[in-house]
Order: structure tokens, then C-alpha cells, then sequence
DNA sequence: CGGCGAGTTGATAGCTTTCAAATGCCGTGG
DNA sequence: CCACGGCATTTGAAAGCTATCAACTCGCCG
């Protein structure tokens, strides 16, 4: 619906002067669950994953976040989730208060930010079905193919996939034992979807890979 | 952010102008997945879900709706999910083409769709958080206690809930087979956290059924 | 009263977790 | 440059949980 829309100069020139550029190193915690929220964040370059903490100690990962990305909603105030660099990022940082006071002047800019609750509800709709499948190599499956579609991690001449997120957030992701991602990896790997070339690098066969799901 | 927000006037007549009320029967679709999106709804009574049909024959709920909610987003011009209701509704039915005109003159009417979008990715959460606990008896705790937020649908004095879903509506939104659904309400019974005065009418321990979660 | 569909219950098979141990990788210090 | 230590990953075996298939019960409606 909001395919089309683009900020006008003025607009643009205003949310940039809110917008500071930062960096963070990769596996830096940007900020914590039940920090006080005081900015939301947009991905430059890099990537980052959200991860909320149960009280029965399971560390649910709710989404990986790639270039364009934007994190940092907040629940009463504070982040609901925490914020972990994956690799080395550089993100767009925007205080609320000022976005908020940018917002009574400039009301189209909440189109943007509409958008992106659109895609993260949508990404998290596809998340669930990938968690909720009953066999663990449909999930990995699919979510090997999910991480292909971001080009900075995934050469498509060569089909080798970079993964950015260590065994433990593979499983904390799709909601299985971190033993289970080493089991299944080999079980793609026994099936001749994919090569392990290293533990982070893997060269995969699209095509079969979205024929078994 | 925008819990202290309010239209104006002016903004609410015009909003009303372009909203439809409408009614649907218990059980009735309301649009199915892959049709032509021409308008967004909003839930002035009753309760829908929303559900997704996957190519291998799974089919999985993406959340049930209830007062004040909204539904209808698209995916490329079409439902991505199918909407149907599960007792008498009555809604609010706004044209895409006539909501996008309105925000053109009225942009900060947005807010409210924001909102609406941010609330619906929380409650994503929320449900991918239930649908991926290991042990079922806790997702289904935790459902029942989700439920039991709906003001229709408990009564806070006798503790009793209305099911307004059946098992296979159940099972289908936190991903087990629809005869778990019986065994683990039988199991709950067991623990004495809940008495099954019929299939649909429960009555709930809210606290110990908190604890065990 | 009969019939149908929703819900329940039982037994077995299949899959994943858990606990334990081995292997491999990589940066640090000698 | 090589050895060492620590951590991530992989592998194995047994236990636990849920799906499946089948049969049965219940409630509702004609």
C-alpha cells in the first residue's frame, strides 16, 4: 500500500538531523531487555539479532535484522527484547522524544515507520511458521533460505552461504536444541542439499532446498 | 509512544465516513487467502482468526482477533491469510483506495494504523513465544490464560471461560495435533489448575495456571 | 430415536531432547 | 613457528514427548 511513498527534501533533511550515525563492534549488546528505551535503531550496514530472555532461562530469538532493518519498540517504555550485534554494524540511531516532536511537524514521516511494522509483523508471521514446523529439517531448511535472500551473506554464483549466527542462535531461533542444528545440518548434508565447507560456511542448492518444504 | 494519541474532529468524521458497518454470522468467512485485498476491518464485536494455508496441507492459525483489533493487510495486492469469524461479528469495513486518499489530507490518521501494526507484531510475539514452548502443557496454559485477557469471554467472579474456538482452532495456533488438545486439557484437569464444565465453558485457576509458566 | 460431528481415549511408532564425550578450530603465549 | 587451552561444533546412546491411527463417547438436531 505504501510501496510508492517517498519523503519529501524537507522531510528527509529533518529526520537526518535527528539520525546519528554509530558503530558497534560484532557480538556487542546495543541495549538490554528491560533497559529504559530511549532510541530506535535503523541498520546501515551489518546485522543484529533480537532476542528476548524467559524467565524459565529459554532465550527466544524473535528475528535476525539485516541493512534497512529498523529495531528498538518499546513496551511501557522500556525494550522488550535485547539487541546483539552479530557482525560489525553501523546503525542510524534516533532519540524517541525528538522523533516524536518531528512527527507533529512532519505527520508523512509515519509512513515510513508504519511500513517497517508492517514487515516486521509480516517477517515474524513467516517466523512462526518456520518454528511451528513439526520436522526440525523443514525448519532448517527454510531457514537456510531465508538467509540467502540477504546479499551481503550469500554469493549467488557460487550458492555459498556465510552464516552470520553461531549453532546456538540457529536453535534459539527455531526453537530446538542447539545439538539438534549440528544433527540436521548433517542431515541436509547426508541428503545432498548442501556442503559444510567450514562450520559458518555453506554451499547450498536452493532449488532442492524449497522442494523439501 | 502513541498511547496519548487522539484524532481530531474533523479526522474522526472523516474516518467514519469511509467505514462501513458491517455483520457476519459465527463461522463465516470473511475473505480467504489469495483474494483481491479491497478493504481493512476492525472488530466492533465478536472475535475472527486469521489462518494460513501452507502447501503441504498444515494449516496455521495466526492469531485470533477480538474487539477493537484490526485485520486485512496485503501481500502484494492479495490476503496473505484468510479471515473468518468465530461467533456473530460486527465490524468496520474501510476501502484501501479511499484510506489511502484520506491519509494523503489527513496524515496523522496513520498513527492509529500504526499503533495498530506495532500492537499486532507484539502479539505475533507473544504467540511465537506459546506456539514454540517445548513442553505442550505450557503452551496451552499459557493460551488459556491469553484468553482469559478477553473481557467477552471470562468472567472474572466465577473464573469461567468461553471457548470461542474449537480443538482444531487450538491446535492449529499453538502447532500440536488436535488430540493433544484433549489429552493435555485432561492433564490439566489432572493438576487441578482447570475444571471442564462442557467442551467450551472452562473454568480456570488464573494464578497456579501463572505459576507453572 | 437415530445419526452425525466434535471431542476423548488408547497403544504404538517416530522424532527430539538430554546427558556425555569426542573432535576440531583458533587465538595466545612460549 | 609450534604447543596449549578454551570454546564451538559434532557425534553417540538412551529417555521422554508427541503424532498417528483407531476406536469410542458425548451432545446436538432432525
Amino acid at each position: 500500500m505504501f510501496s510508492s511513498f517517498r519523503l519529501t527534501g524537507a522531510e528527509r533533511e529533518a529526520l537526518n538531523a535527528i539520525s546519528t550515525r554509530i558503530h558497534r563492534p560484532a557480538k556487542r549488546r546495543i541495549y538490554a531487555q528491560g533497559d529504559q528505551g530511549h532510541y530506535i535503531y535503523r541498520i546501515r550496514s551489518g546485522a543484529v539479532r533480537l532476542e528476548h530472555q524467559l524467565k524459565d532461562g529459554r532465550n527466544q530469538i524473535f528475528a535476525f535484522l539485516w541493512p534497512d532493518d529498523m529495531f528498538g519498540t518499546l513496551d511501557g517504555g522500556l525494550y522488550h527484547t535485547s539487541a546483539i550485534t552479530l557482525v560489525d554494524t553501523y546503525l542510524f540511531q534516533i532519540s524517541y522524544p525528538a522523533l516524536k516532536s518531528l512527527v507533529e511537524v512532519h505527520p508523512r514521516i509515519q509512513t515510513l515507520f508504519l511500513r517497517q511494522a508492517l514487515d516486521y509483523a509480516k517477517t515474524t508471521e513467516r517466523h512462526l511458521l518456520l518454528a511451528t514446523y513439526p520436522l526440525v529439517v523443514k525448519r532448517l531448511a527454510g531457514f537456510l533460505l531465508e538467509c540467502s535472500r540477504q546479499a551481503d551473506f550469500f554469493d549467488r554464483t557460487s550458492g555459498i552461504l556465510t552464516l552470520a549466527m553461531d549453532r546456538k542462535d540457529i536453535a534459539d531461533y527455531l526453537g530446538f536444541a542447539i545439538e539438534t542444528t549440528s544433527r540436521t545440518l548433517k542431515e541436509l548434508e547426508d541428503m545432498g542439499l548442501i556442503q559444510r565447507l567450514s562450520a559458518q560456511r555453506i554451499r547450498i542448492d536452493r532449488d532442492r532446498i524449497g522442494a523439501i518444504i
